[in-house]
DNA sequence: AAAAATACGACAATTGTAATCGGATTTCCA
DNA sequence: TGGAAATCCGATTACAATTGTCGTATTTTT
């Protein structure tokens, strides 16, 4: 399916609470409580955000997060590779331990297939924050 | 993951190889063993394809598959919606028991993701079956 | 020191995908 | 007319990935 796994539904629901709460720290609970979502594990998927430098985190009583950069410079893709490593398209364009699909040889879909991805992530690159914020 | 699954994988790998052999009737054993796909499973997705009209079965002893239309008609966005019904973005877009999700009064997100819902679709509806045969 | 938060590894539950099985029907051809 | 080769189709299993939980450690403020 093309579907947002969701997590990345999640990434994109509390990034856009974060965004419009710039004054000041957002924990990780509000956002659970007020969004619906189970904490721990928007806990989890905040923390990879973190890593990742989408956000910045406070530790601590009072701690939580906070945007690193301004809405506007946060696409929607950045967060679909925060989130999941393998942004491929198809199965057969991931290496298994090293190796490649076993129909490369004689496939004429693998061109036209990387094609249509780079379409697709081009939408996804051009879709910044700023517009799911102010939808 | 923006990732199509294994049956659309197939799917498109199965309609390319009927596409380069316009002249005769394919059939699955056929496809099946000249692409290494698993013969039940791609015999579910052929049959899948053909309700929805976009290749002809002729059953019986010679029988296979033909492409219903010429291979510009078909687009990548009919091959998905052939092969699974649920083609929306993100999961809180699916009624689920006719209820919508329980988020959606306090939901900014809901009209961007739409947005981008549908320049993904855009996308694929663009890329037909003749751009992928003839990488 | 206590409270409230993040950080993180390991685990369990759930779900959806992928694959298989058993049998029925259609069609061709010897 | 009977067997071989194909589609058809419902039911079921197997598997993998996603999703969610738990327990504990660490950080920071008051
Ligand atoms: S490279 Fe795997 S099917 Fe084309
Ligand atoms: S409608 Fe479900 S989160 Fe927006």
């Amino acid at each position: 399916m093309i579907k947002f796994s969701r997590k990345i539904e999640y990434g994109i629901l509390a990034l856009q609470y974060i965004a419009l709460n710039p004054e000041r720290v957002v924990s990780a609970k509000e956002i659970s409580e007020r969004l619906g979502i189970p904490f721990e594990f928007l806990s989890k998927t905040l923390q990879q955000l973190m890593k990742k430098n989408l956000i910045i985190s406070q530790q601590g009583l009072k701690g939580g997060y906070v945007l690193s950069k301004k809405a506007k410079d946060i696409s929607l893709m950045d967060v679909i590779n925060a989130l999941e490593g393998n942004a491929s398209i198809v199965e057969c364009f991931i290496l298994k331990n090293g190796l490649s699909c076993e129909r490369l040889e004689n496939c004429s879909i693998r061109n036209p297939m990387t094609k249509i991805q780079s379409k697709l992530t081009k939408v996804l690159n051009a879709t910044t924050l700023e517009e799911v914020v102010n939808g």
